[in-house]
DNA sequence: GACCAGGCACATC
DNA sequence: GATGTGCATGGT
């Protein structure tokens, strides 16, 4: 079915415009991006980046010091990123899926097709279709949108989809209507968490919001 | 002190 | 299939 709305199209014009590239993901390696997707779990950034620096600061940010050290140690250093004790069960469960599995190398996702790798992250307990997705994009280099909080209250207010629009259909629009390349999807998600972040926190930001020429009567936070 | 933050799994009906 | 609940910290 063709698609003549450009709206999405038109949102990301306007927003790189306004906030030019973002450089995302925050984090330079493929760990400290997969741990910091799980952490950040309706989770603040900034909350994360305190449990990734204590990771940093101890020399556990590979994949083999994350499978040797025992609980009680990992569940120490991740505590500011809140719900310690389950998110710790949750790199677990993907650090030890990862070894046992792919020899503690992400590569053999790299290189496996998308919808093979998205199927064996879903199967990990504690990985669900945002965290997969994040890993896809970011680390594994899939091209495939990130949908979040965020972009699910961007296409809701402005009228883009229902209330009760699901993960997968809000995320077959942005497929259906935008280049599926990753620096699109890569640079186009960072763009939605910026706006969210620092611009649209309140009322007077947002009536210079570049979002603003759409009928959206209300902040995006 | 309330409210919020880049989810997810599990229980129950 | 839909709806409700637990999980926890630090910033505003």
């Amino acid at each position: 079915m063709p698609q003549h709305d450009s709206t999405l199209q038109d949102f990301y014009d306007r927003l790189f415009e306004r906030f030019g590239p973002q450089h995302w993901w925050p984090g330079e390696s493929d760990v400290e991006i997969v741990v910091g997707a799980i952490l950040t779990q309706n989770t603040s950034w900034t909350n994360v980046e305190y449990a990734i620096d204590n990771l940093k600061r101890d020399q556990l940010l590979d994949w083999r010091s994350l499978r040797d050290i025992d609980d009680t140690a990992l569940a120490e250093r991740i505590r500011p990123a809140g719900y310690y004790n389950l998110k710790t069960r949750r790199l677990r469960n993907f650090v030890n899926w990862l070894w046992t599995r792919h020899d503690g190398d992400l590569a053999p996702l790299r290189r496996a097709p998308l919808a093979d790798a998205r199927a064996q992250l879903l199967g990990v307990n504690g990985i669900g279709p945002e965290t997969a997705d994040s890993i896809l994009l970011y680390a594994l280099e899939h091209p495939i949108f990130v949908i979040d909080a965020y972009t699910g209250r961007l296409l809701r207010r402005h009228g883009l989809v229902n209330e009760k629009a699901t993960y997968g259909e809000m995320q077959a629009m942005f497929h259906d209507r935008l280049p599926h390349d990753v620096a699109t999807f890569n640079e186009y998600h960072a763009l939605i968490v910026r706006l969210a972040r620092e611009h649209c926190r309140v009322r007077a930001e947002c009536a210079k919001c570049p979002l603003a020429h759409h009928a959206h009567n209300e902040h995006l936070r």
